[in-house]
DNA sequence: TTGTAGGCGTTATCAC
DNA sequence: GTGATAACGCCTACAA
């Protein structure tokens, strides 16, 4: 381990010296040089641990999703990149696989290494962020918030993502559109549902809500096996609004073993299904902005980082892709 | 922050005792169980930064890879997981986007920040891990090798898979299969289309097979062109083997925007392309094992970590699914 | 502009 | 078994 000390004798200055060259103190060009040099030379480089330990913060920022495999939280991840790189930021990203413990883990861990910051999707609403707002770590959710948790957050509009998603479905002429959504409880899961059951309440008038939605895990089996129970009903619904991507493979699956498919049975999606754009034929999706939703979580992270105090938001994206200067805030 | 001083002070003792229950001292039990009430109570949380200083290592493991919307990568990250997890280590993610600079930049975070050790996807074949060897940290590759590195490397029989998959085709009927292969000089792109140029120059021994491979960048869009070409011969292929799941989501886009689609049009694929079953109806796929890569990888990487110290190896896994324990060595 | 020195929180080496 | 104490490598007053 070469340090500081290393290339200080090397350079013929002081360590303090070297330290200033590298965090930008006032030293004189020539030895400034010097010391450049003697660290090109040592393949010096700064230890964080001894920079985190004396700084008592460092310059990454995790992130920390509830499932890494999800491409709508890869394609977040990469917008939170963006911006955190920019910044001289570094990202790891952590998978707490929806797990309260591996959660907790990762916290005491952004915590340990003196990271600046997380974004976090929570596992749980009983996601408790206490730990890292006692130690002063800015926290952002994003895609879903934590309402007890002082703390800010970006989501998606998923109500009007809902009304819009199956609004789609009738105005192409479906009489009767059931929905496969997330778990009970679930912030996106209910509002995307919520967005459902108003259009379905206008639209299918006669029939009962309760009948038509069925919750499910987010997952691909789960989304199977909501859409054959679906399906299985005295009066089955010609079409089926889906509340995430994973759910709509599963439900298109489903659909196949009954010989059914987009567009002739209608299905509308929230978020894309990367990779799948056959897959995608006759379907609507109702777009996500994954990228945007990272970009925008990583900015506020940033701003809280370098200290500013303001009071705690939520921004919600809408689901169309606006530029990303315009995120607009909506108070909370 | 509450150090291991506060700690002591609740309990009655001195710092050394409290660092020697949480590192497995020797302790009467009375304190011990004194000393972690208080820490419960105080919440305390070992300073990482302090410890990886002082003990020049810590307990995290970096994985870096080229492309975090890649499911195959994904998988495989959750393969590093599973096992570094269960021996008490945590896994952060980086993503290098194929970028030599960024994953430089990683290497240095691992280094500085003491890491264990390091599972990489190399960026490129240029992937310098010197300083990482220098400074002791193990590092085992995945996917692909690093030839020129005294580093493990764990892979997937790529030319037997190469074999596999174009032997499938012709073996349906198939009479003329292309290639859609990655970047010239890519370990894996090299050894599928091996595989494939073999079985093609066997099974179509008129056809130059220079005409029938194109190489692409293991991306979706490079899969489309690529695919476009293909078709775009005097004598188009009647079947294709695909050397990576996106190209095949690619060539799938391609073939349907000629009307075309498997099984009447062949094809089969290295490595799965998950949540598109639909897409893959009629497909082939010869399935690449990338949890066990990510497993495999994990268990050498944590035995270098404890220092074994035998010679440097190759282990290369089938693309069948065989179980963990087998993983058959080659040596290298 | 430059150098000296103290301390960030731990662990490990000593004595006791 | 337990407690002082000296590093680990860095940054930052404070002095010069």
């Amino acid at each position: 381990m070469t340090t500081i000390y290393d290339v200080a004798a090397r350079a013929g200055v002081s360590p303090a010296t070297v330290s200033r060259v590298f965090n930008g103190g006032n030293v004189s060009p020539e030895k400034a040089r010097a010391v450049r040099r003697a660290a090109e030379k040592l393949a010096y480089t700064p230890n964080r641990a001894a920079r985190a330990l004396r700084r008592q913060t460092s310059d990454v920022i995790a992130l920390v999703v509830t499932d890494i495999e999800n491409p709508f939280f890869t394609a977040m991840a990469r917008g939170v990149e963006e911006v955190a790189l920019a910044a001289g930021f570094s990202v790891v990203l952590c998978n707490s696989d929806g797990d309260l413990a591996r959660e907790a883990r990762y916290f005491d861990i952004a915590i340990a290494e003196h990271m600046a910051g997380v974004v976090l999707v929570p596992a749980e609403p009983a996601t408790d962020v206490g730990r890292l707002v006692e130690h002063a770590r800015p926290v952002v959710t994003v895609d879903r918030g934590l309402p007890l948790a002082p703390v800010d957050s970006v989501v998606a509009d998923d109500l009007t993502g809902g009304r819009q998603g199956t609004g789609a479905l009738y105005d192409k002429g479906f009489t009767r559109v059931g929905c496969i959504t997330g778990p009970r409880g679930a912030e996106t899961a209910e509002k995307r549902s919520g967005g459902w059951r108003e259009v379905f309440a206008q639209r299918s008038p006669g029939s009962d809500p309760r009948e038509y939605v069925v919750h499910a895990d987010y997952r691909v089996n789960g989304g199977r096996r909501a859409m054959a129970d679906l399906l299985a009903l005295n009066e089955p619904p010609d079409a089926v609004f889906v509340a995430n991507n994973l759910m709509a493979v599963g439900a298109l699956e489903a659909l196949h073993q009954h010989g059914l498919r987009p567009p002739g049975f209608g299905m509308a999606v929230v978020g894309d299904v990367p990779y799948a754009p056959l897959a995608l034929t006759g379907m609507d999706v109702v777009p996500l902005p994954a990228r945007l939703i990272g970009a925008t979580a990583a900015q506020v992270l940033l701003e809280r980082i370098r200290g500013d105090s303001q009071p705690v938001r939520t921004i919600v994206l809408r689901h169309e892709l606006p530029e990303l200067e315009n995120g607009a805030a909506a108070g909370s």
